[in-house]
DNA sequence: ACCCTCATGTAATCGGTTACATGATTTA
DNA sequence: TAAATCATGTAACCGATTACATGAGGGT
């Protein structure tokens, strides 16, 4: 009964859960605010996302009628959707991504993740982030001094930059939630 | 006489240019090897590029029979080919965006691409950054503190040092290729 | 008067991933 | 001798982008 969804089926599902009943043009304005720099969407994929979401029981939708304005419909979480997305955020294996990070997508809905379980998110997301830096500082010591790999060099730096970022950041979030861990 | 085709193809086109005949296999390994961190390109998606650029007339494929591995296709680049790879470099338009990014494998090609438009490439990415760096800092400046906004207030700052890193790598290349600008 | 933006959504296309296939060679 | 791995590729599916459509209101 689990039908695998992608990861954007739970972004929508978990905008909807921080911002209440909102249309797709809500919701999307909402995206493009606030996850679109880890996670774009599009507007018309959240729409096809809301109907499929429909379909599956996980959201419900109402026509609201305008007059000024074109009529729109109105979505909200359904208990069902309510659990699929926190079983999600809970049993969702950590994937070492190159590109989009479901990772951040999970912690930004990160109140709704057990304290334990984020930890163990932000270890993984860290030791991915060291497995990158070691990577990548392999190929730019491969590279070093061959003129020909010149531009591979200097772009291999670059990732190994946003490498040490993601650890040391993963690193001081970790510091900062151990600081105040209450929860229920 | 265009045709439009994505980065991918012109990814395909550069690295075939850089190594020489290679079979969509070979490919698909050297482009793990080399822009995979920045560029991921999957197998299949390799083979099916080929094809297309084949049937455009910008590669050229051969059969070659093996005995112990299965039979080959060995693709090289045409005098069109190289032609059309060069213009996407010369007037592929500087795009801000968010997760891949074309500029970075435009750059990995750097070696083909004429010093001025580089400088401009490079500019234009850095001064991209540079806007970033201002909108997600105005983002964790508008959250702080906001208990409700938390997980979003520490995602915003990982992309903040994600912004300035492209900022900073991006002045550091600039001084660093203003320092050695020989070229036909 | 005209064009742009807002507010809403649908439809068509296409890039990219995942699954399927196969025979030789190495490894356990 | 059974199970990975290598080396090659095809086919099916699906996520995501782009194009299309519409009507009210605001700006020049």
């Amino acid at each position: 009964m689990d039908v695998q969804l992608p990861p954007t089926s739970y972004a929508v599902l978990g905008l909807l859960g921080r911002r209440g009943p909102m249309s797709g043009y809500d919701l999307t304005a909402y995206a493009d605010r606030s996850i679109a720099y880890f996670w774009p969407i599009s507007r018309s994929l959240v729409y096809r996302e809301l109907a499929r979401l429909e379909r599956l029981g996980l959201v419900t939708g109402t026509d609201v009628p305008q007059r000024r304005l074109p009529d729109k419909r109105i979505y909200d979480l359904t208990r069902e959707g309510e659990r699929a997305l926190d079983r999600w955020l809970v049993e969702n294996p950590f994937e070492r991504d190159r590109g989009r990070s479901a990772f951040l997508l999970m912690f930004f809905f990160g109140e709704r993740i057990p304290p334990s379980r984020l930890r163990g998110l932000l270890d993984a997301y860290r030791r991915a982030a060291e497995q990158d830096i070691e990577d990548l500082t392999a190929i730019v010591e491969h590279l070093v001094g061959v003129p020909r790999a010149r531009f591979g060099y200097l772009a291999a730096q670059l990732g190994v930059r946003a490498a040490r970022d993601r650890q040391e950041w993963a690193r001081e979030v970790e510091l900062a939630l151990a600081a105040e861990p209450a929860d229920p």
